[in-house]
RNA sequence: UCUUCCUUAGCUCAGUUGGUUAGAGCACAUGACUGUUAAUCAUGGGGUCCUUGGUUCAAGCCCAAGAGGGAGAGCCA
């Protein structure tokens, strides 16, 4: 008999019915002649509770039904006889697939802390709390090429493996097939690339932008989606070696159209969260809640999760440039009271705890920066008539910092020339960048959306390693 | 990389001024219980007090170094 899902059996009223259910088991009840097991197979986080009477199956069998074994119950769908659920199943059947030793199972029936849960992260997808997380980040991967398709945008693949060493947007991973221990040497002792297995020197990608602006300037709208990797030694609650980003990159567009495009992103994916995952968002809303109640008056949240989202959802982002916002900083209260670590001075970048007063205090709502001094920012980015300013974008999340960052992108072939050589980059090392500027330029613009720091947004999490399945941070590569 | 805090039972954590046999809750095992909701009640087992070295009559507690983890910062997404 075919299997049905445990969420489809929730919502269902065929009552009578026999079904067939597999998952595992997350606790077992039980007494002299009844037996109840929460049973949940990740379809959705609500458990199925499987009703055993106890005379008809054999001890054995039911001994080994213990927390985290996998089952499969076979019984009749029907009314829930006790209150806390409306269905459960009075099972006819039950096999055993695997065992799940009570003694020697981690995950037991209580809450872990997530510091315990990170170090079993082969198995903290059974919790409540994790499942919960990885589908909310289903849907919203779903959602991203939802919404970019409904657009017209092309998901364009950039390479993961690349050559080009000249991004400068951090610390990069070698990647190379050379014996460590005895590498081919040049005539004067250095490591011999032409003989690796690119002929050359080779790292994975810090991110796809460059390549996705050769996407944009044929296709007109372009978006990438994939992991990324920045050997950075960033030991922080918002920092991954390995981690997942969309770049859009959108031709014939200012950064005014960049602007909208990623406030409309932004709304769309909450929008999608709050449709597609009420159950998980509701548990998660309760989770943050808690968390929430255990901090300090003055650090905790105004509002709850989902009342959170709700706001970024139904607020205009607050647009301002770098240099209003300089001045707002300068004219605030902390920074009059010295209460500010850092100095305030316009050619700076701004601080956490400058755009934490921004986005959390003064504004209550999510900010996009514009147009910051041109020595702070990529090369790339498109020179403000001044010339001591360019057209970039960050946007500002409420407990994230910076969830995107982007830019109108320099279409001069002399000025972006210019701007290499002001930053040390040679021109034959991204000939092909420049080629585009050479043929057939236009205006165009794009940014990055770090996956997990959305992930973090929505789910209210604390950690960005708890938001990805396997976490890769300094020292730490296991599973 | 810097600052700071932490490491005691499977998990979460107490452990006083350094004092002789190291505790609790949960988990686990056994028993009781006719519908439980992280069931309840009773009983029981369970310890390299992170490692190494030092101070002391005596170290879980004091000192030093190391390892691992958290939080904040820098870098950024």
């Amino acid at each position: 008999m075919k299997r049905t899902k445990i969420k489809a059996l929730l919502t269902s009223t065929a009552f009578g019915e026999e079904v067939v259910v597999k998952g595992w088991v997350r606790t077992k009840r039980e007494n002299k002649e009844i037996a109840f097991i929460a049973l949940n197979d990740g379809s959705i986080i609500t458990n199925i509770q499987i009703v055993v009477d106890v005379a008809n199956f054999n001890e054995t069998i039911l001994k080994q039904i213990t927390t985290g074994a996998a089952i499969s119950v076979t019984g009749k769908l029907i009314a829930s006889g006790g209150k806390g659920q409306s269905v459960e199943i009075q099972a006819t059947e039950i096999e055993v697939y695997g065992l799940a030793d009570p003694e020697k199972y981690p995950l037991q029936p209580k809450e872990h802390s997530l510091e315990f849960l990170r170090e079993i992260a082969h198995l903290r997808p059974r919790t409540n709390t994790f499942s919960a997380i990885l589908r909310i980040r289903n849907t919203m991967a779903f959602g991203i090429h939802k919404f970019f398709n409904e657009r017209g945008f092309v998901y364009l693949h950039t390479p993961i493996l690349t050559a080009s060493d000249c991004e400068g947007a951090g610390e990069m991973f070698r990647v190379t097939t050379l014996d460590p221990i005895k590498p081919p040497l040049t005539d004067v002792g250095t490591v011999n690339y032409k003989e690796d297995f690119f002929g050359r020197q080779a790292n994975l990608t810090v991110s796809g932008q460059l390549e996705g602006e050769l996407g944009a300037m044929a296709l007109s709208e372009i978006y990438t989606f994939g992991p990324t990797f920045r050997a950075e030694n960033s030991n922080t609650a918002r920092h991954l070696a390995e981690f997942w980003m969309v770049e859009p990159e959108i031709a014939f567009a200012d950064l005014e159209d960049n602007m909208n495009l990623a406030e409309d992103f932004l709304k769309y994916l909450i929008h999608e969260a709050l449709e597609n995952c009420q159950e998980d968002l509701a548990f998660l809303d309760q989770r943050f809640t808690k968390e929430e109640s255990k901090k300090k008056q003055e650090d905790r949240s105004e509002w709850g999760l989902i009342e959170k989202l709700k706001i970024v959802l139904e607020n205009n982002f607050e647009r301002l440039t770098y240099t209003e916002a300089v001045k707002i900083l300068v004219d605030s209260k902390p920074n009059k009271k010295g209460q500010f670590k850092y100095p305030i001075s316009w050619g700076t970048d701004l601080q956490s705890e400058h755009e934490r007063y921004l986005v959390e205090k003064h504004f209550k709502k999510p900010v996009i920066l514009t147009n910051y001094p041109r020595e702070i920012k990529s090369f790339y980015m498109k020179l403000d008539e001044d010339g001591k300013t360019v057209r970039a974008m960050d946007v500002l999340f409420p407990g994230i910092g910076e969830i995107i960052g982007g830019s109108q992108r320099e279409e001069d072939l002399d000025k972006l020339v210019m701007r290499m050589k002001e930053v040390g980059l040679k021109e034959e090392d991204l000939w092909w960048y420049l080629d585009t500027r050479k043929f057939g330029t236009c205006p165009h613009s794009g940014f990055g959306l770090g996956f997990e720091r959305l992930i973090l947004f929505i789910t209210g999490m604390g950690n960005i390693r708890d938001v990805i399945p396997f976490p890769r941070t300094p020292q730490n590569c296991e599973f």
